[in-house]
DNA sequence: TTGTACGCGTTATCAA
DNA sequence: TTGATAACGCGTACAA
């Protein structure tokens, strides 16, 4: 109903045949300068586009690109997103997104529905609760170019990009050593993804290396609900044993700190200093304003972008090879961390 | 190369001709149980998924909905996306989208990208440079069908969502007057869209209601450079007749005040009291936090995405008729604003 | 209940 | 330089 003109018609319009008007707005070498030309200003004049299915079934190409996220758009995807997008409408390039939402079965099932060619290419963070990497596996091995960024699957042989979350955790850990805290806790969200691992580990590390000992109880495990989290951390500010310093490995706990703060009669930074990973652009803003670790969510997009629309359009100088490129996140003090 | 089985080969491999393949697993009634049985299983077997362009080529639907959006994603237009989504995939419909960055050239090759059937329909929030409207009316007269949400092109006899905005003006500038200000400003990004003007107008007349004379000093024009804007807004904080009332049309005006009253000896609310439009989930935690009227993002974006689908699988029930449709905004009051 | 044949709108191969 | 024809993978009218 929607759609317009069809090349035969066209073609019948300009008295030729529809193979020599498809080569004409192809631009074919094959065909007269003179017919391109009544050929070009007639589709202008009946407003012809040529249908995309009938052109993606023939060659096998969707010129489209997904990107699959696991969560609502926070501001670290946002920027990811603008970043895709940007470099993929340079190209002539769809973008197709999808939303996980924390839910495997629903990664599966997205996953799945991309297993038939609708896109050319995705670039995906995955799951919290991405354990059994089956339907991943499956997806690369049919040769659909995959990237991860961020949260990354590991067990799949293509290209990654994340930050240098093990540095920045421990350089993170390390700064607020350097503020004289003495007792720092770490809250994160889940254990299984691969950089909640590496943060944990740089903390960790960070934690070793001053020669403070490590404990379970220096780590807060937090969930997906806003309000139950906010409790969570109200609870541990108000026990016996409250940190004195928290690093927060997503932005969300940062926001829930702050939350749980106002309900207690301690001051940021005086009784207690946060630090986290957060691209919000309004950290600076904030009362007090928070230390952050931004990670470089624009050009991990559009880095994705480039190097899968460069597979897709040269797929034989270059290849999607297993390794993990890092670009570093940049940590900027403000208030949250200052000494008092 | 990416694509799997086709219907005949899944057909070849059961024995069975590629209609009564088709069919069973369309679920059609003159199939035998035991069949579709059989070819059901068999298709997950060797992980048939039906070609999507095949599908909508022979079908004239791509199951898919294209969103475009004018600006880099904020807090709005990430909660717009969520809520509509949430929704598509619930219905099994695909989500495109295309960012215009404020550019009516980009705005009308995406509109024209539109044209060929690649989207069954269509959200949108328009340029704010978008004078011309003959390629959004190209589109609706094509019966694509087309919603607007935010920022609406009246021109279009189609059904839009927006907020109640020139309310919300209205009582933001009222509650700065009884908060004791005396001097307010209005600070806008853009006078052509119907947005802007309806916020403007509900400043206009609260203040007129007032008994305040009204002059072209008390609104500020920005552009789209942050940093110029915060030069601007400075320049205003510093000048003789600065306002000791602002109410931002926009979110980014607002933070960009924070940031010019970081340059200034002003001091929020007592000198200076700010109220804006914003989305921001952490207007709250802002230093001092930020009063604000909220628009129901997410709702808005859902609501569209319902009625679109709804368009779509009954075409004869719905019809998405020239109207406006306004979801109240909530206020929400707090630091920014208080009493000294 | 199942099979045969055709067309959706392109592009590519081959022939003229 | 242009035209006729086949094919991409699917769904459906018609035949069996």
């Amino acid at each position: 109903m929607a759609s317009g003109i069809s090349l035969k018609e066209l073609a019948a319009e300009l008295k030729l045949a529809p193979s020599t008007v498809s080569r004409a707005l192809n631009d074919s070498y094959e065909i007269s300068e003179a017919t391109k030309k009544k050929v070009i200003s007639m589709a202008e004049k009946l407003n012809y586009h040529a249908n995309p299915f009938a052109r993606s079934l023939r060659e096998n190409k969707s010129k489209t690109i997904a990107i699959i996220i696991p969560e609502r758009i926070n501001s670290f995807f946002a920027q990811v997103m603008d970043g895709i997008e940007e470099i993929a409408q340079e190209h002539g390039y769809h973008l197709l997104i999808y939303n996980t939402h924390e839910d495997m079965e629903r990664e599966r099932k997205i996953v799945n529905l991309l297993l038939n060619g609708r896109a050319d290419a995705i670039a995906m963070s995955v799951t919290s609760q991405t354990s059994d990497n089956s339907h991943l596996k499956k997806l690369h091995d049919r040769g659909l170019p995959i990237i991860f960024f961020d949260r990354i699957s590991s067990e799949i042989p293509t290209t990654k990009f994340i930050t240098n979350d093990y540095e920045s955790a421990y350089e993170a850990t390390q700064h607020l050593i350097n503020q004289n805290c003495k007792k720092i806790t770490f809250f994160t969200l889940c254990v299984d993804l691969s950089i909640s691992k590496e943060r944990q580990r740089g903390f960790n590390d960070a934690i070793a290396d001053a020669g403070i000992e490590l404990d379970p109880s220096m780590t807060l495990y937090c969930g997906h609900d806003e309000q139950s989290n906010i409790e969570k951390i109200q609870e541990l500010l108000n026990s016996a044993n409250r940190p004195d310093g928290i690093v927060t490995s997503v932005e969300k706990l940062a926001f829930a700190t702050y939350q749980a703060l106002k309900r207690t009669n301690l001051r940021m930074p005086n009784d207690l200093k946060l630090i986290s990973f957060s691209n919000s652009s309004i950290a600076g803003l904030l009362n007090p304003s928070l230390t952050t670790i931004t990670q470089p969510a624009s050009m991990i997009g559009s880095e994705c972008a480039k190097l899968l629309i460069k597979k897709l359009t040269k797929p034989n100088h270059y290849d999607l090879i297993d390794q993990v490129i890092t670009i570093p996140s940049k940590i900027t003090i403000r208030e949250s961390t200052c000494q008092e």
